[in-house]
DNA sequence: CTGAAAGCGCTAACAC
DNA sequence: GTGTTAGCGCTTTCAG
């Protein structure tokens, strides 16, 4: 390994004058740095990161947490591996590596700080699909540790987060429903408890809002953890049904189409349908549902700009909320029985 | 910060023996052990890896190089992606962190091995898209980088690679299409000049090999980078076609297929064509498309193995080999024109 | 079983 | 403009 001294005694300096050279700080006559140049490039000299960061305390690289929150491979998780592209391409642009970790260690106790206290990151991303115990953000705030969150609000002084706006796709939504004569919706979500997921209760309520605003009856509609059907069960039960479904994700969505095929109900002829995420499948499956986009991999790009401006202290604690991009599909169409055209 | 002087101070012991306690190393009595341990868990001490690497040499992360190749974002490379799971997976399992770098530096320069240079990794593991040049299989093998490369078989000995049986699975295909009657055989490929993938000439190779030996006339059908129908055009201009195509991938395929049926050629009826990589878009077109898939997480899972293994000596340079598993399709049938059962 | 001293590679602070 | 000194947090000698 070729180190600063190598290089310091092959020019004939003393370290810091290669230290000055390699940093371009402090000021170095031209033909001493010259020289210098020439034997970093010959013996093929990089500064050691680790030596660097234990005086600087800063390592460049961004942590990102993967949640194992689902039992899934990380390649099946559409959500994580788009906002880890994001993150990936900002990081390198600013010039910062990545490092990725899970949310667990091997006792299975929550410990994600930890490569953040083992110094291996200057700061962490991490997704908000699993609640932050209270210590945690205690902890976060305490030792200050730049911490960006997606897709959770958390309400943490220490902790910036960035979002999709489920307000105005919600409002979009049932201004679809209702320019199209629906005045009997529902809302199907998963059973909270099971569900950890703020984005599922932000929807719901927003849902309740806006439609009794409206002047829309509003039910909500439920599965659950080991019945996902449960949610189509109910509203196939209901004597009078609604006609027009926002579902709180699409694979909701997709589950509640198929339970009701299986009665002859049919997507965008017998009810409407909207989902969020705008899942590649329902886009292929007949008839396709509509959904709503988030523009995750700008999301990852934004996190790691915001991460990288609370490392340097460029920036205090901010938050961003992005809209999301609606997906146009079959499954949504007029109230069933009504003329068209009024 | 807390640091091990911090906890030595506490327990009232000297730095060294709070270092032994924290690594199980050496013997320390009993009760200074737990009075240590107990001030360690008060006070939230963990080891800077940052300053424990400069003494040892190790941080315990490996490098996962994402290759630039492709201008695609990276959650819409599928094989990256999927390989990316597997060594997070095993990573994990082993206690190391991953890194995630690009194989260009800012100015488009391949530099791929500056992370280990810079001492953020212990060792590099990457995707064998793009051929590596001279000089950096030399300075690996000048360096002793720990280094596996996955998806192309370097002729290093300083490169460890892993790799999917290409071999195996073009014989598997070219005695489907045997056992099916076809004797009129093609591979349809890349223009090599314009494509670096050592499989694709390998399976080139091996097609015409082993469809000579089974006495096939074997066929070199051959896109072009700004043309990639061009394959298909020179088929559809043979005065005798072939009965059956083995494409190099599966995006040859279905451009194939896609330019066959504005002839109205069929895959599976008119002929048989099989595909590798098993393209999720491949299985759920109609016709569907036969395909390989190799076992990418496994792969990925194993590329970590051979690292670590690597990086703390325990092995030499190895090299593992995978089979693919086939994947059936519609698009495989029997030799157009010819009479069923003989 | 425990500790003191030296050093990993680098840089901040202070000379000259 | 350049060099000397000390120290980042930890571990490897080597003593006691």
């Amino acid at each position: 390994m070729v180190t600063l001294s190598d290089v310091a005694k092959r020019a004939g300096v003393a370290p810091i004058t290669v230290s000055r050279v390699a940093n371009g700080l402090g000021s170095v006559k031209a033909d001493t740095r010259e020289r210098v140049e020439a034997v970093i490039r010959e013996l093929g000299y990089y500064p050691n990161r680790q030596a660097q960061a234990l005086n600087s305390g800063r390592i460049y690289s961004l942590g990102f947490i993967t949640p194992r929150t689902y039992a899934l491979p990380l390649h099946e998780h559409f959500y994580v591996v788009n906002l880890l592209s994001g993150l990936e391409k900002r990081s390198w642009e600013l010039g910062w590596d990545m490092l990725l970790s899970t949310d667990h260690d091997k006792a299975g106790v929550y410990d994600f700080l930890r490569i953040w206290h083992q110094r291996k990151v200057d700061g962490l991303v991490f997704v908000g699909l699993a609640p932050v115990a209270k210590e945690q953000r205690e902890e976060i705030e305490r030792t200050g540790v730049p911490c960006v969150c997606i897709g959770d609000r958390i309400g943490s002084k220490g902790i910036s987060w960035v979002d999709a706006d489920s307000e105005g796709a919600v409002k979009d939504a049932l201004r679809r429903f209702w320019d199209r004569g629906h005045t009997r919706v529902a809302y199907l979500g998963p059973d909270t408890d099971l569900d950890y997921n703020p984005n599922f209760k932000i929807r719901e309520q927003v849902a309740l809002q806006v439609g009794t605003r409206l002047g829309m009856d509003v039910q909500i509609l439920r599965t659950r953890g080991e019945a996902p059907e449960a949610g189509a069960q109910q509203f196939l039960a209901l004597p009078r049904r609604p006609t027009a479904i926002l579902a709180g994700n699409d694979t909701l969505a997709l589950t509640f189409m198929d339970v009701c095929a299986g009665s002859g109900l049919v997507a965008g002829r017998d009810y409407s349908i909207i989902g969020f995420d705008a899942d590649p499948a329902g886009q292929k499956r007949e008839p396709s549902l509509a959904s709503f986009r988030m523009p995750l991999m700008q999301m990852g790009m934004e996190a790691a700009d915001l991460l990288v401006g609370l490392i340097k202290g460029e920036i205090e604690k901010d938050t961003r909320v992005f809209p999301m991009e609606f997906i146009d599909g079959k499954s949504l169409g007029p109230v069933p029985g009504k003329q068209q055209g009024q």
